[in-house]
DNA sequence: ATGAAAGCGCTAACAA
DNA sequence: TTGTTAGCGCTTTCAT
């Protein structure tokens, strides 16, 4: 198939017998065009159905593109803040661009020099395991907005839940339940670096510190997963063979799902297992899920990760960093066997 | 901040003292090179960190870039269809981009002509409301596969789901289980025309022809919502407060999880009006969800449009026009109240 | 207010 | 095998 050649700036000009020049002030509204002239050649544009070439405008300026990457667009978070951010983004000259990663190690870093590479005018990036050297660089290159680091640049600004206090807050709910043993369900050791900031670090740290403040150092028990539903349950499955705790609190929504799935399967009800999970994404707040879970609002920090972007962009240069407070939604959690007993 | 200049293919060449032609060969790895000057360009890259900015390649040739465009990010059936895509374009060249489009009217449009504007060397899209001839001037353009739509046209390949046969075999399931009052949720007229061949227009029809076949058609009622959970549930609500049907088919799973919450709100139980859905999103096997669903494989329809696309850019002119079988997933789906009386 | 012309970083003929 | 060179479609001084 010959591919049909599209109308250039040339094409326009000619059109509407003026210059290049003439037609590029007038797509950029930029200033000194008499409105005649304007008229002219916005009917040419009209005529020939021109569209810039993005490409050929990067050479020179902008793309009028925001990438955001993304690991594992399986996960319904993640979703939230591009939702936030693409409303954010209404109205606006911009366009959104999602690169998926389908992880968060060497796979997000791959995403984000693919959306380098394409000269994006600005990139948000989710919690990608890299280095803050490697990130400062990027960030030399083209405005970041990172969500979910704790640590801190001056080269780019940070969108974050506070992971530290919403896993309090889960941990404070169960305790008040009457539980104690609880066991904390997370992601591998490389996601979970002690110090290094990310969101499942923190929340294992905290768990670690809520145990031990209330005395249950004893009672600790970490258990670690993939990053999917289906590996959750299938290593709660093999966590309930061994041993069947209280309560379990979950890394996140995601993987909580599939602790409920296995609780399900092992023929125990959430009532034998009070299940707490992170995100609060939409399905947890199904009466037949009836998930208890942290609630750090997606939508709100997509939203704020684009509006530090767009002032990047606008010049900014001094860092910001920006945390939501987290809330717990409380749902299907219940006090231990043991407790109800004693009423 | 000051950005910084990154290497371009002349500070290479000069690193390596060789030309930049001889660089654009290695990068490209083309046809006469030899060995040594291969090393020294790889290693000046290397030194350099030098990355190919796409725009420039853009101009004169590929940016090995692929671009879906997804309606209503939110959606978990979409989500499969970027999972099967990405899979296969993993070890490939090939960067995939999404568009998010929170719409599949003219947002997809938008949304398809930013693909368009950035060069992406294919589309894929799904099931946007455009007229075949856009569609014919976008494919003109640059190669596109269409998801979800059963009009046939020269100029694009088009993977769908088999919507005729996945509706009669969730019509048929409820059938038999004893069910007639039947009530249809789908969404808007906008979406729906008949003969447009959109998914959910054939669903439609073919819920039409099914009642009528099995003569009940004195019992069709169609109910119209939105393309959110949430809407589903609102519409859902205000059906249940006139009429209680013994089985509701919806549209999609993503409705049917709205479906599902009303009928709970309404102090109703799944055995009283069975739900069946279509997708079979992850959550619709959730032992607590249980929900019916037709299995239209979307990680299998992202891998196939992946690969026609890539032999389209590869040089195929025929149009291929590629059909997935759909199952019924059985589930929670039961018998209507009055039959089971009769037993 | 308008236009001429240089140049962004690459690829692809073509020459050597 | 290697290098020279002419653009690709824009933006942006700088003249006019």
């Amino acid at each position: 198939m010959t591919r049909a050649r599209a109308a250039t700036i040339e094409d326009v000009a000619r059109e509407a017998g003026v210059s290049r020049a003439a037609v590029s002030k007038v797509i950029r509204n930029a200033y000194g065009v008499s409105p005649s002239m304007r008229d002219r050649v916005n009917a040419a544009i009209e005529a020939l159905d021109y569209r810039p070439r993005v490409a050929a405008r990067a050479m020179r300026g902008a793309t009028f593109t925001l990438g955001i990457e993304l690991p594992h667009i399986g996960n319904p978070f993640f979703t939230k803040i591009v939702a936030g951010a693409t409303a954010t983004l209404q109205g606006t000259e911009y366009q959104l661009i999602i690169a998926p990663a389908d992880f968060d190690g060497e796979e997000g870093v791959r995403a984000l020099g693919a959306l380098a590479d394409r000269q994006v005018d600005g990139i948000v990036a989710i919690s990608p395991l890299v280095s803050p050297e490697w990130l400062e660089r990027l960030a030399a290159r083209v405005p970041v907005v990172m969500i979910g680091r704790h640590d801190r640049s001056a080269a780019y600004d940070t969108v974050t839940g506070d992971d530290t206090e919403g896993t309090r807050l889960a941990m404070e709910h169960l305790f008040e339940l009457g539980h104690r043993r609880i066991v904390h369900l997370t992601r591998s050791e490389e996601v979970t670096q002690p110090g290094s900031g990310t969101p499942h670090a923190m929340r294992l740290e905290q768990y670690l510190a809520s145990m031990r403040n209330a005395g249950f150092g004893d009672d600790i028990r970490v258990v670690r997963t993939g990053m999917t539903e289906e590996s959750a349950r299938l290593d709660t499955l093999a966590l309930l063979d061994d041993e069947v705790p209280t309560a379990i609190f979950v890394g996140n929504d995601e993987l909580a799902l599939g602790t409920l799935r296995a609780i399900g399967e092992h023929g125990l009800s959430p009532a034998d297992v009070s299940v707490v999970g992170y995100d609060d994404v939409d399905i947890a707040s199904h009466p037949a899920i009836s998930l208890t879970s942290v609630d750090q609002s997606g939508v709100a920090m997509g939203e704020r990760a684009i509006r530090l972007l767009l002032e990047r962009i606008a010049g900014r240069t001094e860092p910001v960093h920006f945390s939501v407070e987290p809330t717990l939604r409380v749902r299907g959690s219940t006090r231990p066997a043991a407790a109800r007993h004693i009423d």
